[in-house]
RNA sequence: GGGAGCGUAGCUCAGUUGGCAGAGCACCGCGCUGUGGCCGCGGCGGUCGCGGGUUCAAGUCCCGUCGCUCCUCCCA
């Protein structure tokens, strides 16, 4: 049997691959405007550093991480997200010694061994920032506010999407939470699902978020993390809130909201769209205040944010983004005749030199196939007959009006750059 | 991990009670090597996901498997 790509792993090709380019091009752009620098970080980590910041307990590191040997047995994982990668280089590479708020952006492939459906692929594409060295709930809004930001310059119609807010608190006050939890579960346990029954030992505050009726209805009257909030985290929370005021962005407070992964700290957030199904969080991210003591470093608070790429793609295409034209050639170069074949690969050589994408045929098809492709993929077609020939000369063509115009053939790179530049 | 649906040409899909493998689009050529879009004619293209089974005969029925999609779950 044929070779086949690996379930979940799939191929961009270039009708997705220029969107995806527009659109990474648009997020470097807005994460300059808020003073974040990109990171590049290594695909494979030690396993432990996941386990260690994640949490082991949690379903992303336990249950869909790839973990494998290497050749000397050293525990890899391939990484399912990148906020620990970041502290783990910020830490490693000494970053707070610059002093003031480090700002990382990142963008890349993730992996989790998932079922894969619409929008959840087991190699996906994540884009986030983190903003590390401040506690200044000002900066949490700002992070938010720069999501928002994104979705604005991608024009994503606001009316699909959902900001949720909460504080799930410090590590002082989690474990207060999680028997307040407890002890209001625990009298209902036989109504809860087999799965959040299960939660009530290991982690509570899963149940707030569980889908099953029962569940939501037990948890809509559940104790609110922010009424379990120690004076600083309620402050800071209500500093959060009202930064957001200031700034203008809508969101809701929920309660119910819980994240996956265990160094969340205080504020937590997602961004949600009502086009995406099942698989709706568009983005997703809070402050890790313990995260880099967790690695082994000196205590470094932080907040960011990541948002899945093949989502917010789907959601643009959803919208008609993509629909429109992909860029064009410049010029197809169409020889007539075996004696111009030379010339026009001389010629291509210069146009290309002179900034102008230029392509022709290579695989032998008539003249009228080639003004065809020219006409599907150019702006201009360059034509090179023996009557131009013997003149030194080439027929330009603008495929758009059909007008001709000769030009001699040591000036066509120069005036085409003037036609083309003109025209766009 | 649990549940459901679907896999037929590059793409979108027909294919009757089991009886010759089809269409549209795309691609290539010709009409028309001196000019693309329209039209006409012709052509290329298939391990019917894969592997078994039932049958004189399987795209069609049965079992398994892989993949995709949806729900659940998880999250981005």
């Amino acid at each position: 049997m044929r070779v086949e790509s690996v379930r979940g792993m799939r191929d961009i090709l270039p009708e997705e691959a220029w969107v995806w380019q527009a659109v990474e091009e648009m997020l470097r752009q807005v994460f300059a405007l808020y003073g974040y620098e990109e990171i590049r970080l290594p695909v494979v980590e030690r396993a432990e550093l996941f386990s260690r910041g994640v949490g082991e307990t949690t379903e992303v590191v336990h249950k869909e991480m790839y973990v494998f040997p290497d050749r000397k047995g050293l525990e890899l994982a391939l990484r399912p997200e990148a906020t620990a990668s970041v502290v783990r280089a910020y830490l490693e590479h000494g970053l707070y010694a610059k002093g003031g708020v480090t700002k990382l952006y990142y963008l890349g492939p993730m992996f989790r061994y998932e079922k894969p459906q619409m929008g959840r692929q087991r190699q996906f594409h994540q884009y986030g920032v983190e903003a590390l060295g401040s506690l200044d709930p000002a900066l949490d809004a700002e992070v938010m506010a720069l999501a928002w930001h994104l979705m604005e310059a991608l024009e994503l119609r606001g009316e699909h999407l959902l900001f949720r807010v909460n504080s799930i608190g410090c590590r002082e006050d989690r474990p207060k939470y999680r028997e307040a939890l407890r002890s209001y579960f625990a009298p209902h346990a036989a109504g809860l699902c087999p799965d959040c029954q299960r939660r009530l030992e290991e982690n509570p505050l899963r149940i707030l978020d569980c889908k099953e009726p029962a569940c939501r209805e037990l948890a809509g009257a559940a104790p609110r993390a922010t009424d379990h909030l120690c004076p600083g985290c309620k402050e800071h929370f209500g500093q959060v809130l009202s930064f957001l005021d200031a700034l203008g962005l809508v969101y809701v407070e929920d309660p119910t909201l819980v994240r996956g992964l265990d160094y969340y700290t205080r504020t937590v957030f997602e961004l949600a769209s009502r086009e995406l199904g099942a698989q709706d969080a568009l983005l997703g991210g809070g402050r890790y205040d313990d995260l880099a003591e967790l690695l082994g470093g000196a205590p470094t608070p932080g907040v960011g944010f990541a948002g899945g790429m093949e989502r917010l793609i789907l959601v643009l295409t959803g919208q008609g983004v993509g629909a429109q034209e992909r860029p064009l050639l410049d010029v197809y170069v169409v020889p007539i005749g075996g004696e111009a074949k030379r010339p026009a690969v001389e010629l291509l050589t210069r146009l290309r030199k002179a900034g102008l994408a230029a392509d022709m045929d290579y695989v032998g098809r008539s003249l009228r196939k080639m003004m065809e492709i020219a006409g599907k993929r150019a702006r201009y077609a360059l034509i090179l007959g023996p009557d131009e020939l013997v003149r030194d000369q080439a027929t330009v063509k603008n495929l758009a009006t059909g007008e001709s115009q000769t030009f001699s053939l040591a000036e066509v790179p120069e005036r085409l750059r003037g036609l083309a530049e003109r025209s766009c």
